[in-house]
DNA sequence: TGACAATTAAAACAAGTGTTTTAAACGTAT
DNA sequence: ATACGTTTAAAACACTTGTTTTAATTGTCA
């Protein structure tokens, strides 16, 4: 009614209510598909806004981004060391390391269930993304984590080569990231078994696959040839 | 040079010479980057071409789509109906199973190591766009698949329930999918430990990882909370 | 050779893209 | 109230997108 004035305290700013609507359909549609005005449309501003505030659309993607990747990679880590420091010096268990790594993301989801389930699909599609269009600063930012993940699995399994090690967990980034982006799928395919509201439970059935998964024999038995 | 006259002997026609350019550029960047400019510069044909075959860009991606990814489901559910013939009645190994799961798609990718590694990449980029721009026709494609593959190890795994089988072969999707999309990402996250013509083992570990995730003990024990 | 269909080529189409420019409105401190 | 820097708004920017139109070319059969 009274749009003439702007409530600062309860109309949230201009920048911030770019941010909310780019990352929600970022998150739909991926971020190509995507245009401006689309994303300023639904934020109720001026296209030029987006331009003022994060200097191009390349800039909003990796603003949006980090907003959602960096919160989950610190508490993966955090969750990781104060593990560690728990053990002391001893090997963690697999399973415990592996709910370090994929609780944090899968709990986001989790959390934001009463508005949509978007917010962590958009990590999910940062990884699934292909190599060009991936800010290389976020990148980065998986790689570290990763290898202080790999570090800890390979202290925990030791009879497994390093190979082995990048490659199962590189393998469960994958049923983790595909779990996340993918849920309707697995929905559909299931045929009522698994219902749209069992995104809570990824959790326990990932860390169980995957956790079978690293304490398997060595690669070399299966595959035959 | 004798530019003027085309001989039909070697030189392909135009449709092929399209899906091949198309198939390519699919693979490497994505349904939506890729312009039709693009391909049928690359194709070395007219813009309207592409309409004039078929019908429009998103004809062009069902055809390109299909080329690559029915083959491979009809190998996928040829070798699962073989072992089982060859089994009688008794239920499968596990490991035979995910073999079957598995293979055509992998091996596909090493029968175009002369070429660039490029073709597979695209069956792998067909499942995790997103549900609206996905063909149809494509996803029923893996639909009817999957439900052969997970009651052949619903079968085999009985004490497991029917959810379970869906979780953990939805899993076993993400990591073969992922790690034919994003091998880069594991060779540059692996730090020289696996090299980029590794490829080719990704199979056999893939089938140990799966294994191991699909005969893990229930879910329920190992997520706590 | 002449006629008819299939194919290719060039050009224009309307619509949408990210970005920039220009000017107006705003809040704040002098 | 005046002036100043910040923020918003509208319009135009040059460019690309998928698609269509129109015309020229090709091949084939009568």
């Amino acid at each position: 009614m009274s749009a003439t004035q702007k409530e600062n305290s309860e109309a949230t700013e201009v920048r911030a209510r770019i941010l909310e609507a780019a990352e929600q359909l970022f998150a739909t549609h991926g971020f190509d598909t995507v245009s401006l005005r689309q994303i300023t449309t639904k934020a109720g501003v001026n296209v030029a806004a987006v331009n003022y505030y994060f200097g191009s659309k390349a800039g909003l993607e990796v603003e949006v981004l980090g907003r959602v990747v960096r919160p989950i990679n610190e508490s993966r880590l955090q969750m990781l060391n104060d593990a560690e420091k728990e053990a002391g010096g001893r090997a963690l268990e697999v399973e415990c390391i592996l709910h370090a790594a994929l609780m944090p993301a899968i709990q986001t989801i989790k959390e934001s269930e009463h508005s949509d389930p978007v917010v962590l699909k958009l990590a999910g599609r940062c990884m699934s993304e292909t190599g060009e269009e991936m800010p290389v600063a976020i990148k980065k930012l998986f790689n570290q984590t990763d290898h202080r993940f790999c570090a800890a699995l390979a202290k925990a399994l030791p009879h497994l080569s390093k190979a082995e090690v990048f490659w199962r967990f590189h393998f469960t980034m994958g049923a983790m990231l595909y779990s996340l982006t993918q849920h309707e799928t697995l929905v559909m395919m299931s045929d009522g078994e698994v219902t749209a509201d069992d995104a809570g439970k990824a959790l326990q059935q990932l860390v169980a696959f995957a956790a079978g998964g690293f304490c398997a024999e060595n690669a070399c038995k299966g595959g035959g040839q």
